[in-house]
DNA sequence: CCTGAAATATTGCCAGA
DNA sequence: TCTGGCAATATTTCAGG
């Protein structure tokens, strides 16, 4: 589907997007050209979804992960709460998760206190939302939003 | 900390990390030179840690997400064990968490069969495991790594 | 911390293979 | 799908405020 002077490509660009595509095609051996022709067509097919800067977490006071179960009540209408969920800003993902039919959601806040805002003023305040469940996170190994391709 | 420009040029890279440095210069009102500045400054500063392109999961065969609860074993040591879980290509985050001190892990594969066997073969066979607890993933209404930045 | 100028490098388009 | 040429842009450095 995806040839290797593809996936050499996109290795480079998932380490360090922001790069000229001139070094690009050094490193791939084309020319320049052909690698742009490359990437616009991985960009057209939806294969690249686009570039994102990596920003500190620590330097916007967004310090403390926290992931949230939430219990939707028996009458909630799902893809709604869903979208509900997503629309704040501090939650990251949302999830449906198969256990217990529920959502997963993560979360960055500044610390244990904003957590608990953020729980009691707005997800918790949600007509749909029956309980939750929430296990904060006391230190990070690894965060990557990085796949692996092959 | 960081002033309402250099948030501008943030919050354009976040959107679109691989335009040229001349557009955003355009965007924010300041010379090219005054915004290269800036950006290495940030750069330098570990304010911005790099630069990633988004893959879509589905074309490289990584539908499928999963939360695994890794309990160790009383006796493991838990820094290293962090480690070796960082280590799988698949498992994208690894986080250290409250809730019966055990490790939680943010996992992509193919499908559940090849969730199985990450599971069997790598997890589950670790010495310093105890036990695991997989959540999989039917829908994803918002998955980012964006944080709010003001 | 900014601008503006100048040298160097890159991009993006196109013709031709 | 590639290369190579070329004009238009962009990057980067630097002097000066």
């Amino acid at each position: 589907m995806i040839d290797q002077k593809s996936l050499r490509i996109l290795k480079i660009l998932q380490e360090k997007a922001r790069i000229p595509n001139a070094e690009v095609s050094r490193q791939v051996g084309l020319a320049p050209s052909a690698v742009l022709e490359r990437i616009r067509k991985m960009e057209n097919q939806g294969i690249i979804d686009g570039y994102e800067v990596r920003l500190n977490p620590e330097r916007f006071n967004r310090k403390q992960v926290a992931f949230i179960e939430v219990t939707p009540k028996p009458d909630a209408y799902i893809p709604d709460l869903g979208e509900k969920l997503a629309a704040i800003a501090d939650v990251l993902e949302v999830h449906y998760v198969a256990n217990g039919d529920g959502f997963l959601l993560k979360v960055r806040t500044a610390d244990t206190l904003s957590l608990g805002n953020l729980l009691q003023q707005k997800i918790n305040t949600m007509k749909e939302v029956q309980s939750t469940k929430t296990t904060t996170v006391l230190s990070t190994t690894k965060e990557t939003s990085r796949i692996t391709i092959e």
